[in-house]
DNA sequence: CCATGTGAATGTTTTCACAGCT
DNA sequence: AGCTGTGAAAACATTCACATGG
């Protein structure tokens, strides 16, 4: 998998000489693409399960996911066998197998830094806990910002960042600061344990292997579509 | 190109067989994910711009951009020849020729749909303009909504938007409404004849060819970078 | 039959490596 | 000497197509 630019940085293979008996699935790297397809996946399966639709085929899936259903029993195929053959998948079922193998079979902590209007509307947003992550801190720069309240936490001074994370045993981040203070911001994590990083600030991070970051960038989102656009 | 999930619904390609006197980087597609790398290569240069840095060579590029410098001087080689052999790229050049591919060398009107805590967050963003966006116009389904002012602009009917777009010539929308109104937004927007969706709804749209869409999806990229964290 | 899981084929993207220009 | 642009190779990802099993 290559590293940097919409590949998202990652961790390096951990495949040892020595595990010549594991399953083909645990052998392989799984690539990261099949991995980023998974949590949509387990979104689609939650509803049709929440819809009281206990199965559905491969062919079902992928026509409501916009994807082909071979590509579908492919990623599948990387983990398990799930499926019953002239039957489908069990929704249920393979919702919890999918929750169980992204780990999401759990709630995770979270830190954010920067808590401008973007950081804010982060820590307000409603739609992380239900999936499994918890603004469990809040950390700023600015010092009109440290003591602030916001929701039910206060916002604490960036240097104590790392601390913070590892004393509580936080490995994921999220980065809204201004760019300038992105790359700092990264490494203040990664001194602090940090393995995952949600980066909203356009800016490439550059931390050591076996930190994964992905980028959320609407301005690139857009910028790129206007390639394809057509007429004036 | 695939079509959906991850990977953007996209334009079909205009290759027309009686197109063979084209120079080849425009007879053969360009592939969507060197359009999507497009926008950081810019962001990048322009910082060495500002930085009173006139030239830069894929090498240097590379290092900045977490990516390899073949690949950048692929990814340019799709469009033309912007390097100068032993001196590296003009940075300012750089800049524009691919401003101008991108048709960022212009300002776009954007229609934004949905304005809850989330739609007015991107309301009140200040990163767009600079990036040659300009949020033109507000819809929302809610009365309670309709009418209310958000910056200097006025919440409108959603039942406007299809007319609003078309008339004034808008042929991009963002989507920030509740998941379950997301379809039909989309679909409001492609009777005005959008073309560029940024979708920030957790959910797969269907448009029709010629629409590209683009997902913002946090919890997706949170849920996927889990699986990669190792120690509970 | 129906639909999975998977070898094999195909298609796409990245990287190598170097001829050629400055 | 330094660095681009690009054929050719390698790596990676998707799709085909079918044997297999409920």
């Amino acid at each position: 998998m290559g590293s940097g630019l919409l590949e998202s940085q990652q961790v390096s293979a951990q495949r040892s000489d020595w595990s010549t008996t594991l399953p083909p699935a645990q052998i392989g790297d799984i690539p990261d693409i099949v991995i980023r397809r998974l949590p949509v996946y387990v979104r689609t399966l939650k509803t049709l399960c929440d819809g009281q639709v206990g199965s559905a085929s491969s062919e079902q899936l992928a026509e409501m996911l916009g994807v082909t259903a071979a590509q579908i029993r492919r990623d599948l195929s990387y983990f398990g066998k799930f499926g019953k053959q002239g039957k489908g998948y069990d929704t249920r079922l393979l919702v919890e197998a999918i929750s169980h193998i992204l780990k999401l079979d759990r709630q995770w902590p979270v830190a954010l830094a920067g808590l401008g209007n973007l950081g804010r509307a982060i820590a307000n947003y409603r739609g992380f806990s239900p999936s499994s992550f918890q603004i469990a801190a809040l950390f700023d720069r600015n010092p009109v910002h440290i003591g602030q309240q916001v929701g039910d936490l206060e916002i604490l001074p960036i240097g104590e960042l790392p601390g913070f994370m590892r004393h509580e045993g936080i490995h994921i981040g999220i980065i809204a600061t201004p760019k300038v203070h992105a790359q700092e911001t990264a490494e203040l994590m990664v001194a602090g344990g940090v393995q995952a990083i949600l980066n909203y600030a356009p800016v490439i991070l550059k931390v050591p292997e076996g930190v994964t970051v992905r980028e959320i960038d609407p301005v690139s989102a857009l910028q790129s579509m206007t390639y394809y656009i057509d007429e004036a």
